[in-house]
DNA sequence: TTTAGGG
DNA sequence: CCCTAAA
């Protein structure tokens, strides 16, 4: 029945148990990539929600990056798996050399995907019309006037706003405008060291100057609160009123896998970071608070959908035809006796969020109708040392971003320049109405106001045992008196996390080839990465949002972004499983893709199924990138042999497993 | 956590 | 890719 010899060969590529230590952390380096990815994520839909709709059309970066990840390898594999007769000595060795063979072209290749994965994640991000920011150079700027240095959220962002400018719908404006600390003094801290001292924190009307003029080697980043003329970074007067750090769990978890979940991650986590951990003897609450945590998140998620589907919906129905005279926006039809607008930079001046757009339509009775265009983000400031790299830069500010934009905002009605802040009012008393001119009407979007929140870490229990290292902080705008309390609580909690979390983002940019740095920094902090998410619980009140929340993925766990094979990785795939066969998908991931992060086995394991798939129908009808006949030989091949193994296996197992045993 | 399959 | 039952 079973030729001797097949048995050896299902036994030929088989994988030398490697050793459980490092694959969890390569696991784990995986959950950080995507905790990383969902992280950057969130702050763009954020962003989008906030300023949807305003553009209809996606971008499609073209993400043509995988074709030159093509290279030529060689079939050591194949001639491996062919050969059924091998001794199984020579077999291990020469898997071995295989491995390493393996190794390095698969870490040339995955140079593509690394691109792969930047492009992608652009791509994946919705147009958030006319968002975006600048950074200023302090040093550029001390004189008060902010001297651009040119950066802005991300490439994304221009192109909408090119786009923006075409159509001539939106004015074309830095929403949110950054202000980049350099430090002076501060020696290489490595990525780390500045990583681990980030700071985030919002700022109202004065922010004390020492909270940024100090620690240069921190990373600062503050936002900016109404009433507050800021000028350059002249005079950071400013008090920080409130924070709110950025978490770093992986949304799906936190979707799907619930209090069991993170049970076992505590557990986990507990096991590598207790040690050194300032949360020694806090753990209990610690965890126990956090499924507080995350019930609360979860109740809140659906708030920015909410939002943004009133938005969505007051757009639709207005958007025709609005032309732009400056920073403001008639209609045309309505002209300003019923269409109204307000000056952004009016509204941004007195606050650092302001709508750009918005009209008021006559309709039917005594109502008021109004249009928001957008909305700007609110004024951020970060500080970041010099010997940060620009990857960890453009990271800071997208942790600022989302930090700002997930902790929660409100809107705030501005009236002649005057904020209303009776909530009670009526339009009509407000001097609001239908018949009225409207165009001193605006309205704002601040950081939500830090009233019921201050409690957070003090019935949370998380006010840990204070450290003398630096304390990030992040956070936005609030009350001063708020923002003090959390600094307290949190910092040293924030120290530790944010830290992991910062090294969690390095290494998103290093997919496949992580640097020294990076590599150290994940190391380092890794342990701690699961309680990343412990100082956002003390925030859960004071967030409206979620840092973490994406505005989509809230209502539904949103889908990965999709990331298809290239040639390169289908042959990796394709290698791996002519040789370990099919159903060890875990060991197809760790032998061929444990490189890449966004590879699950269950993925390869799909990817396996979607590729004899297509080797089985006509080559019209595939789709997508073209995959070598020659691959697709080999997968069918792959598949039929391992398929049959697999039934005799079976059927040796029924009939007698003494023999394999 | 992994595997296996359906969706 | 997602979701999940099973293992």
């Amino acid at each position: 029945m079973v030729p001797q010899k097949r048995l050896d060969y299902s036994f030929n590529g088989y994988q030398v148990p490697t050793k459980r230590r490092a694959t969890r952390s390569a696991r784990r380096n995986a959950t950080f990539q995507r905790r990383l990815e969902d992280n950057q994520m969130c702050a763009f839909d954020l962003l989008a929600t906030v300023a949807d709709n305003l553009l209809q059309e996606k971008h499609n970066p073209s993400t043509s990056s995988d074709r030159s990840s093509q290279k030529n390898r060689d079939g050591f594999v194949k001639e491996e798996c062919l050969d059924a007769n091998k001794p199984l000595k020579a077999e291990l060795s020469d898997e071995a050399s295989c491995d390493r063979r393996y190794q390095n072209e698969f870490v040339k290749e995955n140079k593509p995907f690394k691109a792969e994965l930047s492009d992608e994640g652009s791509s994946d991000r919705k147009c958030f019309s006319n968002i975006s920011s600048q950074v200023y150079n302090q040093k550029g700027c001390s004189s008060g006037c902010p001297e651009s240095s040119g950066f802005k959220l991300d490439g994304d962002v221009s192109k909408i706003k090119d786009e923006l400018h075409k159509l001539g719908k939106v004015p074309i404006d830095t929403g949110t405008e950054l202000c980049c600390f350099e430090a002076l003094d501060e020696k290489p801290p490595a990525l780390i060291n500045s990583c681990g001292n980030v700071k985030l924190s919002g700022y109202d009307d004065s922010m004390p100057q020492s909270s940024l003029s100090k620690g240069c080697d921190n990373v600062l980043v503050y936002s900016r609160d109404d009433d507050e003329n800021f000028s350059g970074c002249a005079h950071p007067s400013t008090k920080i009123k409130s924070f709110r750090p950025i978490t770093f769990i992986d949304d799906r978890k936190i979707n799907k896998r619930l209090a069991s979940k993170y049970h076992e991650v505590a557990q986990e986590s507990k096991h590598d970071t207790l040690s050194n951990s300032v949360l020694d003897g806090n753990m209990k609450p610690v965890y126990s608070s956090r499924k507080n945590y995350y019930k609360s998140q979860r109740s809140q998620m659906n708030i920015p959908f909410k939002k943004r589907k009133i938005f969505n919906c007051s757009s639709d129905t207005n958007s025709n035809g609005y032309i732009r005279r400056g920073d403001t926006y008639y209609s045309p039809k309505n002209d300003t006796n019923q269409s109204f607008s307000c000056s952004s930079s009016g509204m941004s001046k007195d606050h650092g969020t302001s709508s750009l757009d918005h009209s008021a339509l006559r309709s039917g009775d005594s109502h008021v109708k109004l249009r928001i265009k957008s909305f700007r983000v609110p004024e951020l400031f970060i500080e970041i040392p010099e010997t940060a790299t620009i990857g960890s830069l453009r990271r800071t500010v997208m942790e600022a971003v989302t930090a700002v934009l997930g902790s929660g905002l409100r809107v705030g009605v501005i009236l002649h320049g005057k904020k209303v802040r009776d909530d009670n009012k009526t339009l009509l008393q407000t001097g609001i109405s239908h018949d009225n001119h409207l165009d001193a009407l605006g309205f704002t979007l601040e950081p939500n106001s830090s009233q019921n929140k201050s409690p957070a870490c003090a019935t949370d229990s998380l006010c840990v045992p204070s450290a003398d290292m630096p304390q990030p902080l992040i956070g936005y705008t609030s009350s001063p008196a708020v923002i003090h309390q959390r600094i307290q609580c949190f910092s040293n909690m924030l120290a530790e996390h944010q830290i992991a979390g910062l090294g969690n983002l390095v290494e998103s940019d290093h997919d496949s080839a992580p640097s020294p740095i990076n590599t150290s920094g994940e190391k380092k902090f890794k342990d701690s990465k699961e309680l990343i998410n412990v100082p956002e619980m003390g925030m859960e009140a004071l967030a409206v949002i979620p840092v973490h929340q994406k505005s989509k993925r809230t209502e539904i766990a949103q889908r990965r972004i999709r990331r298809p094979f290239s040639v390169a990785e289908v042959e990796a795939l394709v290698q791996a499983v002519e040789k370990l066969g099919t159903g060890r998908w875990r060991d197809v991931k760790l032998r061929a893709f444990d490189n890449a992060k966004h590879r699950t086995y269950v993925d390869l394991k799909d990817k396996w199924k979607t590729l004899v798939h297509t080797a089985r129908i006509s080559p019209q009808q595939r789709r997508g990138e073209p995959v070598p006949q020659e691959l697709l030989d080999r997968v069918l091949t792959a598949h039929a042999y391992w398929s049959q193994q697999q039934t005799k296996q079976h059927l040796r197992h029924h009939s007698k497993p003494c023999l394999l045993l």
